[in-house]
DNA sequence: AGTTAAGCGAGACGGTACGTCTGGTCTTGCC
DNA sequence: GGCAAGACCAGACGTACCGTCTCGCTTAACT
C-alpha cells in the first residue's frame, strides 16, 4: 500500500534532498533543545534549516513526526536491539536498568523524549508509532532476555514475561514520568532485586 | 509568600464569581472531551462558560491549569484518601489495583487525564502542582497500607516501601501510557501478586 | 419629573466631588497632551485621577465630552466674548487675527483642540455642543463688530455678514486643520487685507 | 529611501494579490458608510473581504491608510486636476466652487471623508500623505488658474496666490466642517464674489 | 443622633478588537 | 518535479479597554 487515501499524491522520496531532511531533523533537535516542545514550530524550523515550510508538511504529518524521525537512532534500530546474557539475570537485568537509567538522565536526549512521550497522549497513531519504532524493538529484548533466564530455571514457569518486564521498566518510567524522585543506579539495583525476588522460583 | 513577582498585582479572590468558576470548569472538561486536548482552546472555553477570556487569564495560568482544577475531586482530597485494611495485604492491594484500572478505563476521565499527564512533561511546575494535590496523597495512602503489612510481619523488614509502591503501580501506570496491552482486572491481580511475592519475606 | 428619558436616573448634582472632577480633567488633559486622543482611555483617566471608572461615567458620556469640558475656560465664556473696537476695522481684525493664530500656535491647546475637532467629524453631538459653547459665542462676536463696521460705512451694505466672517477665519482654519503652510502674523494680516478688501464700498 | 527603519523587511509587493485588495478597499468603503469610522474595525473589513488580517497588516498600517486608499480615484489624479479656464475668471470660481460644494454634500463619499479629515488630526503622518495625494494637486490647479487669471490683469499683481486660494477654499471647508449652514451654490457664488472683490485690481 | 441613601474608589465581570503568531495551502520562479 | 521563498486564509493567542455591575466606605440630608 501506498496512499492511505486514494486522493493523496504521495511525493516522489527518490527526487528528494537528503540534505534537507538532515537539516530539518538537526533543527527540530536544536530548538526542542532550545525552548520546548511547545514552542517548536514549524515555521522556525523551516528557517533554522533554510527550508521551505512547504517541504516540512510535504515529508512530515507534524512537528512530532519530524522530532519522532530526528530521535530514532539513524541505522539499525529495529530488531538488533539486544541484552547481555551472562546467564546470570540479576547482574544482566542491573546492567541494563542502570543504562536505561542513564539514558533517562540523559540531559540531551531529556526534551525530545518527554516532548514525544507527552505527545503521544494527544496522538495516539505518533504512539503507535513510537512503541512499533523505539519502544517495543527493547522490551521484546527483554522478554526474550526474560524466556532465556526461565529456561534456565531462574525465573518460574508460568510466569507471564511480559508482566515481568513490566515489574521492571515500569517503576523507572513512573518516576521519570512523574519527577517525584531521583532515578540512580542503587534505585535500578533495587527494581531489579525485588522485581527479581518475585519472579524467581519458590 | 504572597507573590511570586513582587510586581503581580493579585485580583481580590474575595470577589471571584463561583458560578463563572464553576461553569469554566465544566466547559473546559466537555470541550476537552469532545476535540482533545491540543485543539482546547481559552477562546472556546470562554464562550462555552459564557464568559470573558481575561476572566480565565485572570485566575488561571493555562488551560492545563485549568483541566487541573476541574478534574480534581471538588471537596477533600488531600489526606482523606485511606487504602482498605482487612489484614490481608494481597487481597487489599488486588482490591485496590482492580479499582485504579477502572479509572484508568474510564473513558470520561480519560482524555483530561491524560492531557494533563502530557502537559506535565512540557510544564514541570504543573507537574509539580499534579503530582502534590493529587498523585502524592494516594502514593502516601499505599506507603501507609504497606507500613501496616510491614509491621504485620507480611513484607519484609528493610524494604524500601516507597520503590515497594512503585513495583505495584509503575506498571499499570506503564501500561496506560504506552496503550501497548489492555489493562484488566487479571492484570491488577497478576501484578499484585508477583510484586507482592518479591516483597514478603523469605 | 427631571429626566429626560422615563429610565434614566440622573445623578444628584448636588452631592458631587467638585475635587473628583477637577482631577479628571486634569488628568485628562495632561494624558493627552501625553499620548494624543486615540491612546486617550477612561481607564488611564481614572487610574492618574485617582478615581474610579464609574465616576467618569456617571457624569460625561464619553472621552470627548471630558476633554470638551476641560478645554472650556473655566469661568466665563458664553457671551462675554467682544472684540475690541478702536474704530479702525483692519486694525482691530488684525489684532483679533493674530490671537487666533497665536492660540492655534499654543502647544499646549494643540492637542485637546485637534481631538476635539476631529471627534466632532465623528460625533455630531459633540460638534454640536462644542459649536455652541465655544465656537458660535466667538463667531457671534465677529459678527458684531462687523455690523458695527458696516454701520460706519466700513463695509459695503447689503453684504452677509456671516459670510464676512468665514472669509476672515475660514482661510486660518484651513491652514491649521492642513497644516500647510505655518500660520503667522503676517498670515493673519494679509488675510484681514485681502478679505477686508472684499468687503469694503467701492 | 526604501525602509523607515532598518529592521524592517517589506513585503514583495510583485506578488500581492490584486483581487484581496479591491476586496478590502471596497470592504472598508462599504462598512464606513455604514456604520462609521469608530466602528470600523480591521476584523470586520478582514470578515467582509474574506480575508486574514495579516494580508491588511502586511500591507497597511492603519484603517485610515485603507480607508485612504479607498479613497483616492483609481487611475489618474496627481497631476491631471486642472480648473476650466474660459477667460472669466469668477465666472470659472463660480463652477469650480459650486461643484466643490455638490462633493462636500455627496453622501457616499461624506463618512470616509470626514473619517480621514479627521484621522489626520491624530495622525499627522496621515495628514500628510493625504495632503499631498488628494488636496494639494488640487490646489496646484487653483493656484495655476489664479495666475492665468493674474497674467491677464484680472488680478492684482503682489498679490500671494496661495493665499488667495485658501480665501476661497477656506470658507468653504469651515462651514462643511462645523455644520454651521448649508452649503449651497449661492454659498458658494458669494464667496467667489467677496474673495475675488478683494483680488481684483483698483 | 441615628438612619438612610447617594457618591465614591476599587476592581471583577462579559465582551470586542487589537496586533501578532502559527498552521497549513498555494503560487512563483529557480534548478 | 523537488525546492526556497513567502503571500494567502484562517483563527487562537494574550492584552487593553469598553461600559456595567457589585462591594464596602464615606458623607451628606432627613428624620
Amino acid at each position: 500500500m501506498v496512499n492511505k487515501t486514494p486522493a493523496a499524491k504521495a511525493p516522489d522520496a527518490t527526487r528528494r534532498n537528503e540534505r534537507s531532511r538532515r537539516a530539518i531533523l538537526d533543527a527540530a533537535l536544536e530548538i526542542v533543545g532550545e525552548v520546548g516542545f511547545t514552542k517548536l514550530t514549524i515555521e522556525a524550523i523551516a528557517a533554522r534549516a533554510g527550508v521551505g515550510k512547504q517541504t516540512i508538511y510535504r515529508w512530515w504529518p507534524s512537528k512530532a513526526a519530524v522530532l519522532l524521525e530526528a530521535v530514532v537512532p539513524e541505522g539499525l534500530d529495529p530488531l538488533t536491539v539486544e541484552l547481555p546474557d551472562t546467564g546470570d539475570i540479576e547482574a544482566d537485568l542491573r546492567t541494563v536498568l542502570r543504562g536505561t537509567v542513564d539514558e533517562l538522565n540523559n540531559p540531551k536526549l531529556d526534551a525530545p523524549t518527554r516532548a514525544l512521550s507527552a505527545e503521544t497522549q494527544n496522538d495516539p497513531e505518533l504512539g503507535r508509532q513510537l512503541v512499533e519504532r523505539i519502544l517495543e524493538p527493547q522490551l521484546q529484548a527483554y522478554v526474550r532476555r526474560l524466556r532465556s533466564a526461565q529456561e534456565a530455571g531462574q525465573i518460574a514457569e508460568g510466569i507471564d514475561l511480559r508482566i515481568a518486564l513490566e515489574l521492571l521498566v515500569g517503576p523507572l518510567f513512573h518516576r521519570w514520568h512523574t519527577r517525584t524522585l531521583p532515578l540512580t543506579h542503587d534505585y535500578a539495583d533495587t527494581v531489579a532485586e525485588l522485581a527479581l525476588r518475585g519472579l524467581t522460583p519458590r
